[in-house]
DNA sequence: TCTGGGGTCCTCAAACTC
DNA sequence: TCTGGAGTTTGAGGACCC
C-alpha cells in the first residue's frame, strides 16, 4: 500500500493522454486505502491527517493520508515516530472487515468491465482489457470509467497505470499517484524505464539494492547493460534473469484469475517480550485456532506446521513439522505448534507465529479420521464453534485457557453449561447449532484446553 | 526511529530415494 | 549386499511485496 519508494518520473514516455494501442494490461491501487476509508465514513476528518496503524506500545503505520505524508508520515513506520512527527494528526485503528468490504466492492466494478482481473492485495489489482474494448471503448475510457465510479459509489480516489505488461503498468501507477492516470505507451517503456533506479525493479529491495549497488550499477539501464553471469553470481540464477528481462521491458506474465492461496498464517507482536514459554504457547493456541478458523472458511486444509519465532534482536527462527494427513483442526495445529515452542523457545521472544502450508482443498481432500477417534471429535466441535461465532460472534465462545480473569468474572454470572456448548439461555439445545453430544455430557479436557 | 501482519518466492543444505 | 552419485524433497532462512 503505497510502500514502494518514490522515484523522480522520468521526464517523457509517460503521461494520461499518451497513445494507449497495444496497451491492454491495467494496475489499478487505491490511493491510501485505510485512510481513504476512514475519511469516506468521517468526512469530518477530510483536510486533517490521518493515520491508521496499530495503536500499541509496538504498533507501525498502515496507512496514512496524504495531509500526514506532508510531515514525513509513511506506512510501516514505527508508530511512535509517526506521533512525533505529526502530533495533531487522528491516529485511528485498522478495521480489517470494513476495508475487505470496501475492496470486495471495488473489485466487483473492476469485473463488471471484464473478467480478467488479478487481485494483488486487499487495495490493488490488475486488469486486462483486452476483451472489453469494443464494449467500454479504449483502455484510457475505461479507466476513466472505473476511477469515477469508484469515487462515486465509495468515496475514495484510485490511480490507474496502463501498459503493455503488468510490470510496467505498476510502475506507472505508482508514478501516478494519487489519483491519477498515467499511460506508458507501448514503442516508450525503454524510454520510461531506463532512467529509473534500480529499487524502481520488482524484487529489488533494500538487500538486493545494495548488493547492485556494489557492482557500480545504479540504474535499470544499468542492469539492461550490465554482463548477465556477473549478475547472476551476485543475485543467483533466477532473480538475475528475471530483473535482466524487467530492465528490458520483457514481462511475460498474463493477468492470473486463478491464484490459488498457498499459505494462511497468524502472528502477534507482544507488548513486551515473553520468556515464559508457556505465554508463548498460549498466543500459539490463539493463533493456532485463529489459522484453523480461516482455512475452515476457506474449505482449505493443510500439512504443513511452520512456527515463528523473533528474539529481542529480531532475529527470526522459524521450524515447520510436516504432517501424514492434512488438517484443519485448530487442536492439531496447535499441539504442532506448541512442540515447536517449546523445543526453540531460549530466549525472550517479541512475536510468535503460526502457518499452515501445503494447502488441499478440503472438498476434494477426505478428512482421515485416525485411530485416535478424538481427531474426528475436535473437528465436528471446531466446525460447531464456527457457526457460534457466525451466529452470535467471536465473543460467544472462547477457550478457557484465552479468556483474561477479568472476562472469567464477568462470565461467571452467566456461568451454565449452555453459555459455554451453545445452547440458547432457555437451556434448550439449539437445533440450529448442533454441538457433537460427546462434549454436552463429556467436555474436552486436555492440558491445554 | 526501531521496526505489524499476511503473504509469496528463492536459495541453500541436508535428508532421502533410486 | 554395499556404495557412490544424481535427482528429488523437505526444512530453514531470507528477501520481498503490500
Amino acid at each position: 500500500m503505497g510502500r514502494t519508494t518514490s522515484t523522480v518520473p522520468p521526464p517523457h514516455a509517460f503521461g494520461a493522454d499518451l497513445d494507449d494501442t497495444g496497451c491492454s494490461i491495467m494496475h489499478v491501487d487505491m490511493d491510501a486505502f485505510f485512510a481513504s476509508v476512514e475519511l469516506a465514513r468521517r468526512p469530518q476528518l477530510r483536510g486533517k491527517p490521518v493515520i491508521v496503524g496499530g495503536l500499541g506500545a509496538r504498533g507501525v503505520v498502515s496507512a496514512a493520508s496524504y495531509e500526514a505524508r506532508v510531515y514525513g508520515v509513511n506506512s510501516a513506520m514505527p508508530m511512535a515516530v509517526a506521533r512525533k512527527r505529526c502530533p495533531h494528526a487522528e491516529f485511528i485503528a485498522p478495521d480489517g472487515a470494513e476495508y475487505s468490504r470496501i475492496s470486495k466492492a471495488v473489485m466487483e466494478i473492476f469485473t463488471s468491465y471484464t473478467p480478467q482481473v488479478e487481485p494483488l492485495s486487499i487495495d490493488e489489482a490488475f486488469l486486462d482489457v483486452s476483451g472489453a474494448r469494443r464494449l467500454f471503448g479504449s483502455a484510457k475510457q475505461i479507466a476513466r470509467q472505473i476511477r469515477a465510479e469508484v469515487a462515486e459509489q465509495h468515496s475514495i480516489t484510485c490511480t490507474v497505470g496502463i501498459a503493455s505488461t503488468k510490470f510496467v503498468a505498476k510502475l506507472a501507477s505508482t508514478h501516478a499517484k494519487p489519483d491519477g492516470l498515467a499511460v506508458v505507451p507501448a514503442d516508450e517503456v525503454l524510454a520510461f524505464l531506463h532512467p529509473l533506479p534500480i529499487s524502481a525493479l520488482w524484487g529489488v529491495g533494500e538487500k538486493t539494492a545494495k548488493v547492485i549497488e556494489r557492482l557500480g550499477l545504479r540504474t535499470v539501464a544499468d542492469i539492461a547493460q550490465a554482463p548477465l553471469p556477473r549478475l547472476e553470481r551476485s543475485l543467483g540464477k533466477a532473480t538475475a534473469q528475471h530483473l535482466r528481462a524487467l530492465a528490458h521491458g520483457r514481462d511475460h506474465r498474463t493477468v492470473d484469475t486463478t491464484r490459488v492461496e498457498k499459505s494462511i498464517s497468524a502472528e502477534t507482536t507482544f507488548d513486551v517480550d515473553i520468556d515464559d514459554v508457556s505465554q508463548v504457547c498460549t498466543a500459539a493456541l490463539a493463533l493456532s485456532r485463529k489459522v484453523a478458523a480461516r482455512s475452515r472458511k476457506a474449505s482449505l486444509m493443510g500439512y504443513t506446521i511452520t512456527v515463528k519465532l523473533r528474539s529481542r534482536d529480531f532475529s527470526t527462527k522459524t521450524r515447520s513439522r510436516t504432517l501424514t494427513e492434512a488438517t484443519d483442526v485448530a487442536q492439531e495445529i496447535y499441539s504442532v505448534a506448541a512442540q515447536l515452542v517449546r523445543d526453540n523457545v531460549t530466549s525472550p521472544i517479541r512475536l510468535v507465529g503460526v502457518r499452515l502450508g501445503g494447502l488441499v482443498d478440503a472438498r476434494s481432500h477426505a478428512f482421515q479420521p485416525t485411530l485416535d477417534s478424538g481427531r474426528a471429535d475436535w473437528r465436528e466441535l471446531e466446525r460447531t464453534i464456527d457457526g457460534l461465532h457466525t451466529r452470535f460472534g467471536r465473543d460467544a465462545v472462547s477457550v478457557a485457557r484465552l479468556v483474561s480473569k477479568a472476562e472469567t468474572r464477568a462470565r461467571k454470572a452467566l456461568e451454565k453449561p449452555w453459555n459455554v456448548w451453545g445452547a440458547d439461555k432457555r437451556g434448550k439445545r439449539d437445533d440450529r447449532c448442533e454441538v457433537p453430544a460427546k462434549f454436552l455430557s463429556d467436555p474436552p479436557t486436555g492440558r491445554d484446553i
